[in-house]
DNA sequence: CTCTCGATTAGCT
DNA sequence: GCTAATCGAGAGA
């Protein structure tokens, strides 16, 4: 089991206004999401994420300049989540990354547990241990994000971002077209999903330069 | 007010 | 492979 002990740098508030989603949607892959809750710890490495916005993606709650008491966060300037509900269930995290007034965000789909691995058991006992941080869903079960945490400060000390010195080099991110948005037309294809390595039989993330499992992560 | 359906998941056939 | 779960946003009457 990895050291909870690997820590990095926080990422400021400059990592989170930023103008393209697709360049940030990259940049995240292979940073430490952590997540502070009264039980303790939880942290993963992210290693799929989606991008969302830009002037006129149809698959962006934002679309069109659509402010609803909803998606009013995503016009908020970058640096919050935004978390909001799917399906009646699930909870989706996302980071807000917009200059304030346009909405850009970037759509965390999966982690690789780091630290916490206990609570994690805890939260999802009946999730097999492969994959059970893998889907945007299965995250916020897994790290305890709910709608309570729709405007978190990524800034603060709930919810933020470490750069633990992990180098992505593109050859390890596979892009392919986002999930469940074929409402969106034309912007449904676009390669807007970035996956850290890929298995060819799952469209799972392997997390190609990580043997976590014998605690000699990077 | 009513109706539809979703940036999904788990469990069953 | 199929579908129930579960609820609020968003649209339209």
């Amino acid at each position: 089991m990895p050291s909870p002990s690997i820590r990095g740098a926080k990422l400021p508030l400059s990592a989170y206004r930023r103008p393209n989603p697709v360049e940030r949607a990259r940049f995240f892959l292979g940073k430490q999401l952590v997540v502070r809750s009264p039980e303790g710890l939880c942290s993963g490495l992210i290693t799929e994420t989606e991008a969302y916005g830009g002037n006129e993606d149809l698959a962006c709650h934002g679309t069109g300049n659509r402010r609803t008491a909803r998606t009013q966060m995503l016009f908020e300037p970058g640096g919050r989540a935004y978390v909001y509900l799917c399906y009646g269930i699930h909870s989706m995290l996302n980071f807000v990354i917009g200059p304030g007034d346009i909405p850009l965000a970037i759509l965390i789909r999966a982690v690789h547990i780091t630290a916490g691995q206990d609570l994690v058991k805890k939260r999802r006992p009946r999730a097999p241990k492969k994959g059970w941080t893998s889907g945007p869903g299965r995250i916020c079960a897994a790290l305890a994000i709910t709608l309570a945490d729709n405007g978190c400060d990524l800034t603060g000390n709930r919810i933020w971002v470490e750069d633990i010195g992990i180098r992505i080099h593109s050859s390890e991110i596979t892009a392919t077209p986002r999930i469940g948005v074929d409402y969106a037309g034309e912007w449904a294809a676009k390669p807007w999903r970035f996956v850290w390595g890929i298995s060819k039989k799952t469209g799972n993330a392997i997390a190609p330069t990580l043997n976590c499992d014998r605690g000699d992560a990077p």
